[in-house]
RNA sequence: CGGGGCGUAGCGCAGUUGGCUUAGCGCGCCACGUUCGGGACGUGGAGGCCGUCGGUUCAAAUCCGACCGCCCCGACCA
C-alpha cells in the first residue's frame, strides 16, 4: 500500500466534537468520520482494523464449530410480540410501516430470528447440538449514542446462537463459547476482565461481560484484589453484616423536624449536619402493576435489578409524582416507612441496623428523625437492594474490592428456554418425548474492540496498535524521496515486505520528514521503518517500534528479519 | 426527556459585551522556487448564505423569537 495513493485523513488537531480519548484518536488517526449522532463512516484504516478483529472472531467461533450465517437485519415485528419483548424492549427497537402497511424492524439483536430459524428446521435430539454465529450490522435508537463508536445507533456485533438438547449440553456449549471470547481478547491484546453480569431483558439465571477497565467505561464492575471476584456492580451482592454499628445507642423519641425544601438527601443531610448514612430513604416504585416501597440507606443506591431478581418481577418503574402523592399522602422527596400503609415496604439490609435515622414523614417540608426499624416502622422483608460500594467487602472473601468503570466489550448468556418456550421450538428427545431447546447466546460489538484498544492503547503521540489489530504492521519511511539511494533502498524493502506477505504501507509521500514521522506515530503501526540519508551512507536504516518509541540502527541486509521476527514471533 | 456547552473557510479558533471593516487569524489547500531526521521557508493565489427561518432596525455574524444540529452530565440501556 502506497500512503500517496491511500485516502488517510489524519488531523493535526483534536476536532471539537470529540471528547473522549478513543473517539479523538480514531478522527485524528483517519478512522472514522461522524455522519449524524450515533452514526459513523468507517475509513479505509478504519475498516481494515474492523477486518482484522472480525477475522480473530470468525477464527475463533469456527475453532469451537460454531457455523457462520447471516440473518435478515429486517424483521416482522410479530416475531417480538410473540416472545413478549416488542414492549420490554420498547423504544430502541427502530420500527416501521413496510409498503403493504406490515410492521417490520431492524434487528436489535437476534434471538427471535435465530429460535424461529431452529424451531422449523429441528426436529430429532440428532440435530442437536449446533452453534451458529453471525456479525452484522445492528440498529439500536439509543437514547444517548456516546464517545464516537463506543455507543452509536448502527454497529457491528457478532452474534452467536447455541442449541442443546438440555441444561448440561448447554453449560458445554456455553464454556465453549466462554474460552473462545478469551482467546479472542487475548488475541487482541486486550485488558479484559471476565465478571459476573445481570442477564437484563436477554434473560437467563447466568451471564458473563467480558469488560476493558477504563475511565470512560460505561459500566462499573467490582474487582477483588484478593480472590479474584469479578463481578457487575448490577449483580455483586452486598453482605448482610451483622450489626457492628453501634445499634444499642441511647434511643430518643421519635419526633417531626421541619426541614423546608429538603427533597433530595444530600439537602437533608447538610441541613441537619448529620451523615447520609443516617438516613433512610424511601423509594416508590411501580412494581408488576402494584406499588411497594423500597427502603436504603441515605449513602446507598437503590440496585433495580436486584430487586427485580430477588422479587421476581419483569417490570419495574420508579412512581409517578402523582402515584407517589396518592400511595403515601406527601409529595415525592419527602417519602417516609412510618406509618406507610397499604403497600409493602421491602429494605435493604442495611437499613435493618440503622438506630435512630432520619426519615421522610410523607408531609412537605418534614421529616422525622430518630426512627429505627421495628420500632417506628414495618419492614415486611429485608433482602439485598442496593448496589455495592467501594466500602463494602467482597462477597466471597471479605477482602477489600475495587470499583473500576468499564467497556462492555462482550456479553455471553444461559438463556435456557425463555425464547424456545415463547415460540414453541421443540424436538423430539431419545426418550419419545417432545421437548424445548436449550439456548445460549454470545454477543461481541466488534466495534468496541477498536475503541476499547485505542482508548487503553495510546500516548501523547497517537495511537499504539498491536500487530493483531493494526492497519498496517510495518510502515517504511523514505525521508528523502528524491535522494536516488533512499529511493531504491525504501523500495526494495517495500516489495520485499509486500512479497512475504507482510501488511506494509510506505509513505512516498511528497511531505517533509517531520510530517511522516508525526502521521506515523499518530497512526499507530507498531514498526516503522525509516530511511534516510543519514545512516544509509553507513549502510544503515533506522528502526523504530511504536509501543517503546525505541529507535535503533540496523544494517540494511538485516532489517527484513527483524521485521519477520517481531510481526511473526 | 431534564441540565450545561457549542455552531463563523476543510480543521482549530477570534470577532457577538457596545449594531461602524471589504468578516479576520493559525493550520491545511493550489502554483512556483528554496528545503528535507520530528508537523520547514519565501512569493503569489483559491476558498464564507457567519447552522436555518422569521422579527426589530437606515443598518444584524452581533439584538429578539422559534427551530435544527453536535458534544458533555443525568435519566435509560444489550
Amino acid at each position: 500500500m502506497r500512503w500517496s495513493n491511500a485516502f488517510i485523513p489524519t488531523l493535526k488537531e483534536e476536532p471539537q466534537e470529540a471528547e473522549a480519548i478513543s473517539h479523538k484518536l480514531m478522527m485524528r488517526a483517519g478512522l472514522i468520520r461522524r455522519l449524524s449522532a450515533g452514526a459513523y463512516t468507517y475509513l479505509p484504516f478504519g475498516y481494515k482494523v474492523l477486518e482484522k478483529a472480525t477475522r480473530i472472531v470468525a477464527e475463533e467461533m469456527n475453532k469451537t464449530g460454531a457455523q457462520q450465517i447471516l440473518m435478515p437485519a429486517l424483521q416482522p415485528a410479530e416475531l417480538w410480540k410473540q416472545t413478549g419483548r416488542y414492549d420490554v424492549i420498547g423504544e430502541v427497537m427502530i420500527k416501521f410501516n413496510d409498503r403493504h402497511g406490515r410492521e417490520v424492524a431492524l434487528g436489535p439483536t437476534h434471538e427471535e430470528v435465530v429460535t424461529d430459524l431452529a424451531k422449523n428446521e429441528v426436529r430429532s435430539y440428532k440435530d442437536l447440538p449446533f452453534t451458529l454465529y453471525q456479525i452484522q450490522t445492528k440498529f439500536r435508537d439509543e437514547v444517548r449514542p456516546r464517545f464516537g463508536i463506543i455507543r452509536s445507533c448502527e454497529f457491528i456485533m457478532k452474534d452467536a446462537y447455541s442449541f442443546d438438547v438440555d441444561v448440561d449440553g448447554m453449560e458445554r456449549s456455553y464454556k465453549k463459547m466462554y474460552d473462545a471470547y478469551c482467546r479472542i481478547f487475548e488475541r487482541c491484546g486486550l485488558p479484559y476482565v471476565p465478571v459476573e453480569a445481570d442477564p437484563g431483558l436477554m434473560g437467563g439465571a447466568v451471564s458473563h461481560e467480558f469488560m476493558i477497565p477504563c475511565e470512560i467505561g460505561e459500566d462499573r464492575i467490582v474487582l477483588c484484589a484478593e480472590c479474584k471476584y469479578a463481578a457487575s456492580t448490577e449483580v455483586a451482592e452486598t453482605v448482610d453484616t451483622h450489626a457492628d454499628t453501634a445499634n444499642d445507642a441511647p434511643r430518643e423519641k421519635m419526633k417531626e423536624i421541619s426541614t423546608p425544601n429538603t427533597s433530595t438527601v444530600k439537602d437533608v443531610s447538610a441541613f441537619l449536619g448529620i451523615s447520609a448514612e443516617k438516613l433512610v430513604k424511601t423509594l416508590i416504585y411501580f412494581a408488576d402493576g402494584r406499588y411497594i416501597a423500597i427502603l436504603v440507606r441515605g449513602d446507598h443506591e437503590v440496585n433495580e435489578a436486584k430487586i427485580k431478581k430477588t422479587l421476581n418481577l419483569t417490570n419495574l418503574t420508579m412512581a409517578e409524582k402523582d402515584a407517589v402523592k396518592r400511595v403515601t399522602g406527601g409529595p415525592l422527596g419527602f417519602s417516609g416507612p412510618v406509618g406507610l400503609s397499604g403497600l409493602p415496604v421491602y429494605a435493604d439490609f442495611a437499613v435493618k441496623y440503622v438506630r435512630s435515622a432520619v426519615c421522610g414523614s410523607n408531609k412537605a417540608d418534614y421529616h422525622i428523625m430518630n426512627v429505627s426499624p421495628g420500632t417506628d416502622f414495618r419492614v415486611d422483608r429485608y433482602f439485598d437492594a442496593r448496589t455495592i460500594t467501594a466500602d463494602d467487602k467482597c462477597p466471597k472473601c471479605g477482602g477489600t474490592i475495587d470499583i473500576k468503570n468499564s467497556i462492555e466489550l462482550g456479553h455471553t448468556f444461559k438463556l435456557g428456554t425463555k425464547y424456545t418456550a415463547a415460540l414453541n421450538a421443540k424436538f423430539l428427545d431419545k426418550d419419545g418425548k417432545e421437548k424445548l431447546m436449550v439456548m445460549g447466546c454470545y454477543g461481541i460489538g466488534i466495534n468496541r474492540i477498536l475503541a476499547s484498544m485505542v482508548e487503553t492503547s495510546n500516548d501523547a503521540f497517537g495511537i499504539i496498535w498491536p500487530v493483531s489489530l493494526a492497519p498496517c504492521e510495518v510502515v517504511v519511511i523514505p525521508l528523502n524521496k528524491d535522494d536516488n539511494d533512499v529511493r531504491t533502498v525504501s523500495e526494495n524493502i517495500y516489495n520485499t515486505l509486500a512479497e512475504k506477505r507482510i501488511d506494509v504501507i510506505i509513505d512516498d509521500r511528497e511531505k517533509s520528514p517531520g510530517i511522516k514521522f508525526k502521521d506515523s506515530d499518530l497512526v499507530g503501526f507498531p514498526f516503522q521503518i525509516i530511511i534516510g540519508k543519514k545512516f544509509l551512507s553507513q549502510g544503515l536504516v533506522e528502526i523504530k517500534i511504536r509501543k517503546s518509541n525505541i529507535s535503533s540502527q540496523v544494517k540494511i541486509d538485516q532489517v527484513i528479519d527483524k521485521v519477520l521476527e517481531y510481526v511473526r514471533g
